[in-house]
DNA sequence: CGGAGTTATCTTGATATCAAGATAAAATAT
DNA sequence: ATATTTTATCTTGATATCAAGATAACTCCG
């Protein structure tokens, strides 16, 4: 009943690479690829929830920026593809989806006439708003599977590693 | 000098979030949302090195599949995409570009018609032979920055969250 | 053996993305 | 003030991806 030594599916990739490469060092690698797999794994998970609420991974991403940065709920462009680390192309598609959809609004920005704002529509506010409260149970979920021990120390690990990647970026 | 309360990016995206929010546990939301940013950032990190080999990501993978296979370093198109976690249709595509540039080879399986398998070249085995090497060197200096003691907790905690979710895809 | 169902792969059409370049407004320097 | 530089956004063209469907080769059962 202990799962002391449960292996993963990194293990018997590892494993392989030790045979290939016997002289190397692949604990790095390992981590690595545990984070890779890891990340691959969870987003099927989070898009369930978002497919009940008919929006891609990426309309609940812009739309959720705009519901946390509070009222008005409304941002620049480049606020927000900086934030969702998309280029401003991308930015541009996504927002003339959103907006055929209704679900924001572009805005003059008195301030600067090179901007058109983005802003949460009625609709766009209600899907979000009630997608987010059923993203954040779903996570607490995917994650209740760890207990409380476990969990603290994920983030903790996670958040050193995020700070050092953080660094090295800004260089 | 100590960093005991250091933030990262991720800290002020939840502040933003419990202001809006205000009645929603966000622990769990902090914590993937760590793993997403992690993984968004360590990418850059590694393309440097795949560049540096006139390879992207997807070229990378390709061709690594193969030689962490083993001699003869060649696979049936099914355990690449299904290794790999893309499609048909994208592993086709991919096979047909690095095919192009001569990097594999197709060759008729004896015991199963509906395969061509795909199989390294000699050059194709040189590029990632090398490229490999350069590549752990690189994640090993990636996680330097972390002691061997939160490395070895950063594995662990990645290792409970990767079997944790391999469980839930496998139902 | 021969038909039915399964499996492996490829094709097609739509979409999301990026890089690079174009455009226009704002900020800065002289 | 005006020219220059910088910033914000959009456009364009290429690429990688997926879902769904087509095709061909296997497997299995009677």
């Amino acid at each position: 009943m202990t799962k002391k030594h449960e292996l993963d599916g990194i293990d018997a990739i590892i494993e392989q690479w030790q045979t290939e490469k016997p002289k190397l060092d692949l604990y790095a690698m390992a981590i690595i690829g545990r984070l890779k797999k890891c990340h691959a794994l969870m987003q099927p998970q989070l898009d369930k929830v978002f497919e009940r609420h008919n929006l891609g991974f990426w309309e609940f991403d812009v739309l959720a920026t705009l519901l946390r940065s509070g009222k008005p709920y409304c941002l620049a462009p480049t606020q927000l593809f900086s934030t969702l680390m998309v280029t401003s192309g991308t930015m541009t598609h996504r927002m003339t989806q959103l907006e055929k959809r209704g679900l924001i609004e572009r805005i003059a920005n008195e301030h600067d006439a090179r901007s058109k704002l983005v802003k949460l529509s009625k609709s766009g506010f209600d899907v979000i708003n009630k997608a987010v409260d059923e993203h954040v149970a779903n996570e607490q979920t995917i994650l209740s599977a760890l207990n409380k021990q476990q969990q603290t120390q994920l983030d903790q690990s996670l958040k050193h590693l995020l700070i050092l990647l953080e660094n090295l970026n800004q260089k």
